[in-house]
DNA sequence: TTGAAAGCGCTACCAT
DNA sequence: ATGGTAGCGCTTTCAA
């Protein structure tokens, strides 16, 4: 037999006779064979695997991106090249350059609002899709969610529940989402209730700075009646705070925070919050990156954006007693 | 130029005139050269690629354990390939062949007890490392928790603390570091009180389980001072349910869990837990595959295993009241 | 110091 | 239906 007909045969040509092709397999199990998929690649100029380049994330999200890529991946037979890029624009050039010739397409997410850098990195090479981020000149295509939505369905509710009085507590200016999501509260902000300057305070997502507004609310007197935390962290921290300083929760001041981690649901009470749906996001990206090797040419057009939803818990239930 | 001193220029080799360097440097700068490192690979029989392979986990300890393996492999100038494999031992096996070709060497943990499976496909190929689990035949290094000293570690402490009727809820029996913390538990007991048969309550590692093993011990009237569950969630559930039932956490009944994931922290009263550092987990194993693939050959003696540290939080720090 | 050429393990084209 | 063979893009002897 020739190594044409043995590479034939494993892998399922027709143009084999049964007979020969049982016979090469049988070789081949005896011998252990394995293929070598280095090789395959290089002469078939296809690797089969894409990469995935992330920011180095926070435990949850992490998990459930990479989940969904991985569902993704999985189902359609490929590999996933994991390459995480601790924070400056120039890792990321490093690590997605480190990827040629290991991967026939790229899913990156880049970290803060560095898109332009990447474009250089990746108009040159390889099919890549944006996660959560939009390329400066608008050609990469990207799957993000709508943080301005979310923003804007929390708002809303608070304002549905009775709050006339709603801060927010805002994430890192650097931050893309954190900046979305305030545009969301103001918009809304400003078409419920016709605020157009609301309070605002400053905020990095971490767990202190949703104590600290607690404190600034309570000490500087302001009138307020609920607080949008830019993220989960700070809305549970903020209403721990505001809890001790025995306000009753979800009836005197609602509460309400973005991205649904599993904390929200063991605090007491319950926090209201935006859910997305991020194993979904890298299903998502993976499966449009797909179908760009396949030979489709998606245009912005084809970026999606998943809307999150909102889950109202008991951090906004309760009725209004009184307008602190 | 010729190829040749191209890629000597190019990986820095000594033996290139300055000038020679520069001027290939410059011309690979204009073409925007970027090396493909598989052909690389391929001809170097090195790729510079390690693989991991982990069943389908839960957010937390998914997270922790690849930032752990992606610390070394950053450190060490490598990359990473991610290969889920879902369950079956088949798919594992499957998943370390498509690997072949690809990657220098592997990590993997494998699911459930089905290390034996493993054997043959690793002993037949390149340098493995197992994660959480021993090989068979005990020649595979491995890296793992001391789920066994974890749980004697909480239930010595659950003595010290007052408590001597305590109950177990355990976790999965096809999960091994379900079965290592009950006997940890069992052991721990023996010593500690002479009580050759606790009590044992089935659990899946799942909210429920913590719930329900709440409501049996309401319900049958079952006279125990302290619970310690098998994991977290586990517990905290239980916590929650018994709390509902008015009984004092942490002076009533002591509940103590194992993981410490983030909510942990969280609950009320906060939970005491055995805590592994994961993200070491993975590093270490990583950096043991490292020392593999540089040519040392570890044995058994290399394997290591990570010692948990208990915290100790209000879930068990109150004084007993009465003995229920 | 540089260049020519032989592969790495496979696939795909061209013959037979 | 099968076999021979030319590469894939690189590294690395071996000569020059």
């Amino acid at each position: 037999m020739s190594v044409a007909t043995a590479s034939r045969a494993l892998n399922g040509l027709s143009s084999v006779t049964a007979k020969t092709r049982a016979k090469i397999e049988a070789t081949a199990k005896e011998l252990n064979y394995v293929p070598h998929s280095g090789a395959r690649s290089l002469t078939r100029r296809q690797t089969d695997t894409i990469g995935v380049i992330l920011p180095d994330l926070f435990g949850e999200f992490f998990s459930e991106i990479v989940r969904g890529i991985d569902r993704a991946v999985q189902g359609a037979g490929k590999n996933l090249l994991l390459g995480n890029m601790h924070g400056s624009p120039e890792q990321t050039g490093q690590a997605i350059r480190a990827m040629r010739g290991r991967v026939d397409g790229l899913l990156v997410m880049p970290p803060h609002s560095s898109a332009e850098t990447l474009d250089q990195a990746l108009t040159h090479g390889i099919p890549a899709v944006l996660l959560n981020a939009r390329a400066s000149d608008g050609a990469t295509p990207f799957v993000a969610v709508d943080d301005y939505a979310g923003a804007r369905l929390v708002t809303e509710h608070l304002i549905e529940r009775g709050a006339r009085h709603i801060v927010h507590i805002a994430g890192p200016a650097s931050n893309r989402d954190a900046r979305e999501r305030e545009r969301g509260f103001r918009e809304a902000l400003k078409e419920g209730l016709g605020i157009a300057d609301p309070l605002v305070l400053p905020g990095d997502f971490r767990e202190d700075a949703g104590r600290d507004a607690a404190r600034y609310l309570l000490e500087s007197g302001t009138r307020f009646n609920a607080v949008f935390g830019g993220n989960d962290i700070m809305a549970v921290d903020c209403m721990a705070e505001l809890r001790e300083a025995s306000l009753a929760i979800g009836s005197e001041v609602l509460v309400a925070g973005f991205d649904d981690i599993p904390l929200a649901r063991y605090v007491t009470p319950q926090l209201t919050t935006v859910h997305s749906d991020i194993t979904r996001l890298g299903a998502a990206a993976a499966e449009l990156l797909f179908r760009m090797l396949a030979g489709e040419t998606p245009d912005a057009q084809d970026s999606l954006v998943i809307a999150p939803t909102l889950a109202v818990r008991g951090s906004t239930s309760g009725l209004f007693k009184s307008d602190k």
